[in-house]
DNA sequence: CTTAGTAGTTCCGCTCTGTGGAATTCACCG
DNA sequence: CGGTGAATTCCACAGAGCGGAACTACTAAG
């Protein structure tokens, strides 16, 4: 007993995630092979299971579990929770298209980045490849753009939450130096990130904002060496800083707009 | 005690995830509206909230929760499970191109159709609405495409559990009714939909086969005064069965393929 | 400045529910 | 047929989740 665990959450919805993170990075597994990696008791997984396929968030074929399609649903309603998140995507297009690069719209939850909208300029191979994954706010052009039209607080919060570990050779590590850095970005109103998170790929960014907080940042990434020189410096965020302030007159003035999705679940 | 609810689930489970419906419908929400609504007491409540917002499964704005974003990244783990899914959608796009009309991947899952692409015409609005929205599979184009491919036993057991409910006019309600039209559609290798899901839509769909099994469906919808005659009736579905002819190869010679994803948690 | 009202959070004891081990059944295969 | 490995069911125990009540934090009045 006294697990400690963390504080006081309730243990049964944690083993249930566990196993519904077990199956995402598995995929098709067997009961067994679930129970062994989490270290619990077969007959305690089979019952998660078995709760988790009434529900339709597993899905069984043979002896074979998997993530079930009923994510889908979810995750698309946390892409639109926010109107504003819908109305990126043209941006981002757009983006892809004149820039050539891979073009992103990215949102800060609990933290951490998260890619809404992933485009690819032409040679569009992949499509939406990315979209859900996680970043550090530190260590990516748009994070920088988040952090920067954050209150200080916050930013401590964050810090203090994920820390600022290095990802590549320039991540910024160091606290006063991420400041620092933050101050540059809300005096240039454009981030970048020269190599700092992953070694080889640039990128830059600009915040998309909303009464003043940042709802989220439209960013270009790109190979270090083609992202270089005036194109990389000023070409590519003036056609954000366009992007982004089409976006915002959107995002303030049509919180009526229609939402009239509304599915029976 | 003795719920007997669903024989014999996990009641704890159950209770976060109806909590977490509750956020999907309500948008954001408050505490005490979530406990009302579901009938909790406001501790209970307010403990499954901590639990999901430590997992990031929950966000929370000052006295507002609301669905967190982490849920993107289990959708598109879903969205990907099954490496033909992504292999559709490139399809599905030229179809939207070549027909102007919305044109749909839907797979099965638990029994119920899912709408994993959808891709609109020209005037392209609403990029992406609908995908995971889920529907019964015997009032629509897909939907039969599918069950036509199935094992009639498995046939029978999605009957079983979700019945036939009339959702237009023509929506079949009859079991051997609908046995007969599979059996039209299987000889066909298309299959309609005539205003049967929703009045004034029509719809076609083709089945995407690996191994003999249908693991989704090629669909084409639009207003029923737009899609009749011979465009409806062999144009759009040669087109569809053009497509799926060609996914299907892919999908079947392509089980190696790079899925060099696997990003950390 | 006090008081009342509302919503969220914490505390606490009860008991119900989730748990793991053991027993049973199932499905292959030699 | 027996034998192996996996999934499922059974069962008794205690730890964990539960709701009610107490407490706190804010606001709005008076």
């Amino acid at each position: 007993m006294a697990d400690r665990n963390d504080n006081d959450a309730i243990q049964t919805t944690n083993t249930s995630f566990e196993i519904i993170h077990a199956l995402q990075e598995l995929g098709p597994a067997r009961l067994s092979e679930i129970a062994d990696r989490l270290g619990l008791a077969e007959s305690t997984t089979h019952r998660h299971l078995q709760t988790l396929s009434d529900l339709r968030y597993v899905s069984r074929d043979g002896d074979r579990y998997q993530i079930g399609l009923r994510f889908a649903r979810l995750g698309r309603a946390a892409q639109t929770r926010d109107p504003a998140y819908e109305m990126a995507k043209p941006h981002v297009q757009e983006l892809a298209e004149e820039t050539g690069e891979r073009a992103q719209f990215v949102v800060e939850d609990h933290g951490l980045g998260i890619y809404l909208h992933v485009e690819t300029g032409s040679r569009a191979v992949r499509v939406g490849f990315g979209v859900g994954r996680q970043i550090h706010l530190h260590s990516s052009s748009a994070g920088k753009a988040i952090l920067a039209h954050s209150p200080r607080e916050r930013v401590d919060d964050i810090l203090d939450q994920w820390g600022l570990p290095a990802h590549a050779t320039n991540t910024i590590t160091d606290r006063d130096a991420l400041y620092d850095e933050l101050e540059t970005v809300r005096e240039r109103g454009v981030a970048f990130n020269r190599e700092e998170h992953v070694d080889g790929l640039n990128g830059t960014a600009v915040p998309v904002k909303r009464d003043g907080r940042a709802v989220g940042a439209l960013a270009v990434a790109g190979p270090s060496h083609r992202l270089t020189g005036e194109w990389f410096e000023d070409e590519v965020p003036s056609m954000m800083l366009a992007a982004a302030n089409e976006l915002e007159l959107n995002v303030t003035y049509a919180s009526d707009a229609s939402s009239t999705d509304h599915i029976v679940e």
